[in-house]
DNA sequence: TAGGGTGCATCCAGATTTTGGACTTACTCG
DNA sequence: CGAGTAAGTCCAAAATCTGGATGCACCCTA
């Protein structure tokens, strides 16, 4: 069965429809990082301004910033996150943590990260039920078939 | 200062120029869901045989899958993952988590993952030295002065 | 041994995106 | 007055993505 084209109905996949590009994480790593204004999101990203105008576009569209203006006749907005685009920190978080881990260059990792604790921030998945650690081996897809 | 384009390094930024890209972690999924082959691949994420192709030649390349010949005489492949591939579980399932709570329709989550414990998966992430949640509250960035 | 199916890959041409630089507008500052 | 800033937009060239067709080397079955 299930012979022809077939796309995984999938929340991954759904994500990435709104978030999966460069220049849109990016966006939205320095909205966390407190830089909201395009300019300033333009110089710290690197990228072109067409791009960057074109996903903050999307973003708030979707949902993840929402657009404000600060000033008027010239008018200027800042970009702030909504309650899902600040859902997005374990995403960041566990993009920078796995290139802190493989990409990292001579120096260490670029961007110190401290927690709360007063500890440098390394991440771990927890079962928000039992409290133990998850990882590949051990979840299970219980609606998944042998052929899926 | 920093008057001109001055991207920021980062690991964030590093990670999505290897796996910052819809196709490349829709065939990363796949690999953990178990699919390994090419024709399969294709028809569970619906990319075109041609960029999966692309895709595919990357991610070998940047050390997350590894290309195995599990026939010859028609040359035939298997891709699996490697350790650093292994350890994008965390940034799969946080973007399948988000799409879950913001994406869902009202069937709700379109694949059921169970932990080990028997539980619907959730998932939580916590900092491995004190165990305290994480947030885009609970973390400081020391090494970034105001004007970052 | 012909016919059908599978699996990986590549070629192509057209459509879409991305890119960087120049430009616009309306201020503010010195 | 001239320079600078901010948030874009406009543009044309370059790059990339897309889907369909094609090739190839098997395997299986009748």
């Amino acid at each position: 069965m299930a012979k022809a084209k077939d796309p995984r109905v999938c929340s991954v996949a759904r994500s990435l429809e709104v978030v999966g590009e460069k220049w849109a994480l990016l966006a939205v790593r320095e909205v966390f990082l407190g830089n909201r204004r395009f300019e300033e999101m333009v110089r710290r990203t690197g990228a072109p301004r067409d791009t960057l105008a074109a996903r903050l576009r999307s973003l708030v569209e979707g949902g993840i910033l929402e657009r404000r203006r600060y000033a008027e006749h010239p008018e200027r907005f800042e970009y702030f996150l909504t309650g899902p685009g600040f859902d997005l920190y374990p995403v960041i978080t566990a993009l920078r943590e796995w290139g802190d881990k493989y990409l990292a260059g001579p120096d260490g990792p670029p961007l110190l990260v401290e927690h709360r604790c007063g500890n440098r921030l390394r991440s771990r998945l927890v079962c928000e039920a039992c409290g133990e650690p998850i990882g590949a081996g051990s979840t299970r897809f219980p609606s998944l078939s042998a052929s899926d």
